[in-house]
DNA sequence: ATAATAGTGTCTATCAGACACTATCTT
DNA sequence: AAGATAGTGTCTGATAGACACTATTAT
């Protein structure tokens, strides 16, 4: 497999036209009842014969890039994360934690495809987004192209009277007009599609666990739908006697447990960090796939 | 918009690797309480440059085509079903019931992506698919380009014991190592994925309705999930009864009745077929996204 | 003691699912 | 009358959710 490919000029011979295709990816992570996103900012400069052609220079935006031959929009998230962020996806988790947010292909979804209008020389670029799950642990560092990379609080990046990302200086350099918490392309977009993705897959799922470290609590379990219901329904607490009876009643396809409390001792517990009496530790059955109850939040239907 | 694209070469001033990116469509429709998919047979010949790249020549897969410049993935969907199978999506509903399957981008998908190994002429097809809903009165036809267009029953292409595409005599012609039941590229993996999809939204949404006219008893209904519950569950009856008393009592997320009952008239009821009582047709609430109780077969989870 | 969290138990309204029963049509 | 489907009603066990109560920790 040549790594070359990227920077060498096209020839087609089957005369069929081609787009650029990028992949971006949703890095969720949950930090203390809250839910956050991993964004980058697009370098204002750059080295290389792409410079010039860069849109949204200076922008927050989803990490990602193009996916290059020979690879798989998967494989090209894993390169591209570990490039601009730092984030390994290998080390961390198996791979199956990674979901399919959509395919993003409107010719007018980036700027860029109308610079030129020659025939033979129309670009457009379509992007295949993925959500995935970090853990608190993370902590992001800007990649070699003078990246920068940070996690932020989702719940701020949706509040339009917040103005997170940019100074006033910035936005007078970037662009005047720009509304508020704006990031580069349709991330805005992609990221409220992820959101919505994961609070369907919250319901029927046992991905909240994908969340939490090997050993967890049902209270690390109840912050996960606190913090994405916080979002998408605006609850912000759910009671933890209804929670933990539910929890630990689920099953999956089979009939087996999905979390498997520890022996009940005291070196099976963790202690909480203020005051409270000491959570059980669970593992998780990792052949669940399935919940046998939905989780929703109560009283949305009737 | 230059829709000429198509066959102009590429000249790629900026470098990046470009893949070629096709769209396919999963049309299924429901009729007799079975579940169909539509497919096109691939011209063995061809006019055109493209000819002798042709891969898959004399296969039956899913309909679909390469994204040309200007175009969403969507819309590319929607010219290719019309060219290859005159089956027209936009006066049948609404574009909203069109459902991303998924992004398929492994580089090994489409042998085709092998043939080139010189440095710039790395060729690799991606495909983004997505499932639509058609009616049961559709007929298909094939396209212009000696394209030959089919409902099959999807439960004759999961059945290994059955050889419902090839004669013997093509399968020489063709390949003779080849399985039952193949479909090009990896088109079965994207049927499955496809099925998959509609089981799931068939719990929580009412897409059953998609499949319906615009009245519909709640039988027809029943016939939907039936059709999907045989091949995903294996599950050959619902109980009438009870499906009854569940599918009238849902409610969408204000509250409102998701199916409404027409008045109890001798004109609002359809006659059977054969012998049984008229049943009463109902017309849809449109507004209704997700259903208030989830609609899963009995029994499977304890 | 008080605040905070973990965890258990109880009560009630609702629901799922089995099944019996009636109604209405065709053959 | 017999067969088939539509539709209603009833019963039982399970579940959701409100809420009370106990247990265990730190301050």
């Amino acid at each position: 497999m040549d790594k070359n490919l990227k920077t060498k000029n096209l020839k087609d011979p089957y005369a069929y036209f081609r787009p650029s295709v990028a992949t971006d990816g949703v890095v969720f992570k949950i930090d203390n009842n809250e839910l956050y996103v991993l964004l980058v900012k697009r370098a204002l400069s750059q080295t290389g014969t792409t410079k010039e052609y860069r849109p949204y220079k200076g922008y927050w935006a989803l990490p990602g890039g193009f996916i290059r031959g020979t690879e798989s929009a998967e494989e090209a998230l894993v390169r591209e994360l570990k490039e601009e962020t730092k984030y390994d996806l290998n080390i961390n988790k198996n791979k199956s934690s990674i979901y399919q947010v959509g395919f993003y292909s409107r010719p007018d979804r980036d700027a860029w495809s109308f610079e030129g209008k020659k025939k033979g020389e129309w670009r457009q670029t379509m992007s295949i987004a993925f959500a995935l799950i970090s853990q608190a642990s993370h902590i992001p560092e800007g990649g070699s192209d003078a990246f920068e990379a940070k996690y932020f609080k989702v719940s701020d990046i949706l509040d339009n009277n917040k103005n997170i990302f940019y100074t006033r200086k910035e936005i007078k350099a970037l662009n005047p007009t720009m509304g508020k918490n704006v990031l580069a392309f349709d991330h805005n977009v992609i990221l409220k599609d992820s959101i919505e993705l994961f609070v369907k897959k919250l319901a029927l799922e046992p991905v909240a666990l994908d969340f939490c470290d090997e050993k967890f609590t049902v209270g690390d379990i109840r912050s996960v739908y606190e913090s994405f219901w916080k979002i998408s329904y605006n609850i912000d607490e759910i009671k933890l006697g209804n929670f933990l009876n539910k929890m630990i009643k689920q099953k999956d396809e089979e009939g087996n447990p999905v979390i498997i409390p520890m022996a009940n001792k005291p070196e099976n517990k963790r202690s909480q960090p203020e005051r409270g009496a000491p959570a059980l530790l669970y593992t998780r059955n990792k052949k669940a796939k399935y919940f046998s109850h939905v989780m929703v939040p109560s009283k949305k239907n009737k």
